[in-house]
Parts: C-alpha cells; sequence; structure tokens
DNA sequence: AAGTGGTCTAGACCACGGT
DNA sequence: CCGTGGTCTAGACCACTTA
C-alpha cells in the first residue's frame, strides 16, 4: 500500500541504490526500457523519475548512450548535512556522542511553528553532545516528525547519531540553514565545556519533505573550536 | 522553425510574462487547459512546463484551484552575494554607507595568504560601516586584487557600496564563505554601537575569477540585529 | 456539478552514438 | 543497424476545491 507515486518510488529506488553504494559516481543505470520492465509502468514515468534526478543534478544522462550516476559535487557545511561524525574521523579524530535525552515529548510552541505541526503534538526529541578526541564541539537539539519517521526512537544514537540515521534513512528534498551567534546558556556552556562570555556558533536546520516537515535541529558549536562554511561555482 | 521545445517555449512564455509585470505574484496564471488551447498542443506538455515552473519555486500549483505566481523567494545570504543595499531597501528602509577608508595599502600577511597574493604586495582597500534606518548594521573590511579590478577606487561608495561595485562590474565564478561568531573588538564595536560581550556574527567572503583572488572581505554583523540563511531544494 | 491540477498509459517520431 | 534518451500525443482516472 504504497501511496508515493510510481515515479517518487523509482526515484527513491535510484537515490537509495546510490546511497548504499549499489550504484557508485560514473556507474551505468538501468536504461529507461529496462526500468520500464523491472517496474511494469509506461516510459513516460520512468522518463520523469530520471530526468528529475538529472536535474536535481545526482544523475547524468547521454542520448545514445545511456544514464549515469553523477559525481558529488563538493560542498561545505552549509550547502549540505554534514555527518559531524564523518567530519570528524575525516580529520583523524575519534567522535563520542553522548545522548542526553531520546524520547517522545509534546512541542514547544516556539518548535511548533517552525515546523508547521501543533503546539503540544507528540514529536520525537533528543539531545546530544558530540565529542571530538574528547572535547565536546556540538550541543545538539532536535526535533523530529514521528510520521515521516516512525522508527526514529529506536535507534542507538551513541552509535549512529541522530542526523546521520535520519540522512540515510529518511528522505527530504529542501533545506533551511539559519545562522546565529549567540551566547551559551549556562546549560550548553557546562556541556561544551566553555565559558559562558566565549560566543556560540548557532546553526538551524530544517528539512521537508513533500513540504512536510521533517526534522528541527539546532546545532550550538564553541565558535573557537568550529566554524561553518561554504564554497561553490556560480 | 522553433528549434526550442514546446514545453520549453511555454515556461518562456510564462517567466517573460512575469518578468514584463504582465502576471504579478499571487495572479492566476492560465490553466492547463486554457493553454493547450492557446499553444495547440497536450495537456502533458504544458503540464511539465508548469510543473518544472513550479519545481523552480517560481510558480505555485494547487489542486483544483489554479496556478499562480509565486512570491519571489529570498534566497538567503549565504548562497549569493547578497547586496545589503538591495535588502535593507527591500525591507523599505533606508541604506546609509559611512565610508571609513578606501586607499591602496599593503597587503598584511594574514590577508596576503587568503588571497593567494605577496605580503605586502599593494591591493586596494576599504572599510565602510552600513546602516540600517540610522542602525547600524555591518562593518565591512575588504581587500581587492588591483589586476581584477583596477578602477576599484574611483568609485564614490558612499552612494554605490563596495560590494555592488564589484558585483556589478567584475566578474567572478567561484564564491567561498565562511562563518564565524566572536566578540567585537573595540573599535567595531564603538562603529556598530553595540556591546563588547554580544556576540558578532562574522561572514568572510572569497571570490575567484579564473583561480585568481578577486577580493576577500569580512563582515561583522551585531547578531542580535542580523542573520545569515539559506534555503535549496535538494 | 464543474473545473483544477497530479498522475499514468501506450503508443509515436526524432537525433544521437556505438556496433 | 539498434539502443539510447528527448520529446510529444490523446486519451484516462483520481482527489481536490469551489460554486
Amino acid at each position: 500500500m504504497s501511496k508515493v507515486s510510481l515515479y517518487q518510488h523509482i526515484k527513491d529506488h535510484i537515490v537509495q541504490g546510490i546511497g548504499a553504494g549499489r550504484w557508485k559516481p560514473g556507474d551505468r543505470l538501468p536504461s529507461e526500457s529496462e526500468l520500464v520492465v523491472s517496474f511494469g509502468v509506461a516510459r513516460m514515468t520512468v522518463n520523469r523519475a530520471l530526468r528529475e534526478l538529472a536535474d536535481q543534478g545526482r544523475v547524468r544522462r547521454v542520448a545514445g548512450v545511456g544514464s549515469f550516476v553523477a559525481e558529488p559535487r563538493p560542498q561545505g557545511t552549509l550547502l549540505r548535512i554534514a555527518s559531524i561524525a564523518a567530519d570528524i574521523q575525516a580529520r583523524g579524530h575519534v567522535h563520542e556522542c553522548r545522548v542526553l535525552a531520546a524520547q517522545a515529548a509534546p512541542l514547544p510552541a516556539e518548535c511548533a511553528l517552525a515546523m508547521g505541526m501543533e503546539v503540544g503534538e507528540s514529536a520525537f526529541h533528543s539531545e546530544c553532545v558530540h565529542l571530538e578526541s574528547g572535547v565536546p564541539v556540538q550541543y545538539e537539539d532536535r526535533w523530529v516528525n514521528p510520521r515521516q519517521a516512525p522508527d526514529f526512537l529506536a535507534q542507538d544514537f551513541s552509535r549512529i547519531p541522530p542526523g546521520d540515521y535520519l540522512v540515510a534513512s529518511v528522505p527530504y528534498d529542501e533545506i533551511e540553514h539559519v545562522v546565529d551567534a549567540v551566547l551559551p546558556t549556562r546549560e550548553q556552556a557546562r556541556h561544551l565545556a566553555m565559558g559562558r562570555q566565549e560566543p556560540c556558533l548557532l546553526l538551524q536546520r530544517r528539512t521537508w519533505y513533500q513540504n512536510e516537515t521533517v526534522t528541527l535541529v539546532r546545532c550550538w558549536h564553541p565558535a573557537s573550536r568550529y566554524r561553518l562554511g561554504s564554497r561553490f561555482t556560480v
């Protein structure tokens, strides 16, 4: 009983196949006619799925040749959803995620408004501190729409951080970032082992899937230990 | 003898109509069936044109109601080079640019390194404070590669801010943004009329043209009066 | 009830590239 | 030559909104 459209189902199948490493950048994807057979749909439907992936730059199509997985474009923290665990490991350091909270809770007004949900509606809430080789670098406060990620609370966040789980398992098609500079609360300063007069870089991210909010996350970073960046060609 | 596709032709027609002011934001566009008649094409062709415009956010479609010109989407300071003057005026406020400095000077080591130029090499330097209806919102410190923008110092920055001049007159093909949270120096706090314990959002931008740095600019914003953001579809 | 957009079908013709 | 993607057609059914 899928309520998603056929073309979306095909898109998801391909995106997931790429994400799972079943197809790597440069690999050839099944042709339209092959997908027509394997999904039992009309060619226009397959065509739309592949065309939209090509428009997004995830697939490169060459008439007369075939469809191929595109090279991922390198992007900074502000242009994608960064995995703090992967970033830390890429720097050769050890990542640790301390889970402070992970349960269902009624949405506070401010978050409900930001997520387009009802005040007091039950949603999933998690709080974590991420450490880089023992030094805290991020305090993460997250709310998750249970309709989009019903299995969220069943995860072990000390093994796979909330953000990594969501990126890997829950689809999204739109991202908003808002960056602020703030001073930490007493609690935050304690968790981040920083002074209360030191500034924090606050990154708030909202993601949507088909116009419904998936997650609202606010990440506080001690500015002395973390920066945000992006680089792109115009 | 049109060499463009039919759906592209319909897209162009609508985009041009919006650009020419024939349809304004919120206005209702012709329905699919009306466009089918006026262009003499199949409904799928019209549908593709409107759907792609909706995907780009230029058109908002409501099933059962119609298609409408979308409100122009604020793209966010982090994904483009924002004109602070235009942003302030778009909010209905008055922009003023106080020029603190504008001359050639030897590059300090830190900036030379960031720009890939020689330490002590002569470059153009400007410092400005931008005010929104009299309230300072940005302190801007800029270095410019004289090879890329030889006429930089001949401009009147109180009329056209340095950034607006460069965007309009000097080409670039790559942008890097780095965001930091810092406390202001005594000088900066004075120029921005803020307390020294209030955090600043620091946006550093570098631009390149054909692998040569065009400009390095650092903009300090009182966090209580300014945020950075971006929103995009993946 | 009538009109809208959302999706899907089963064909079709074309330009292109590799065999 | 044949398979590829790019485009287009002329229908269709559906859910939805508005009158």
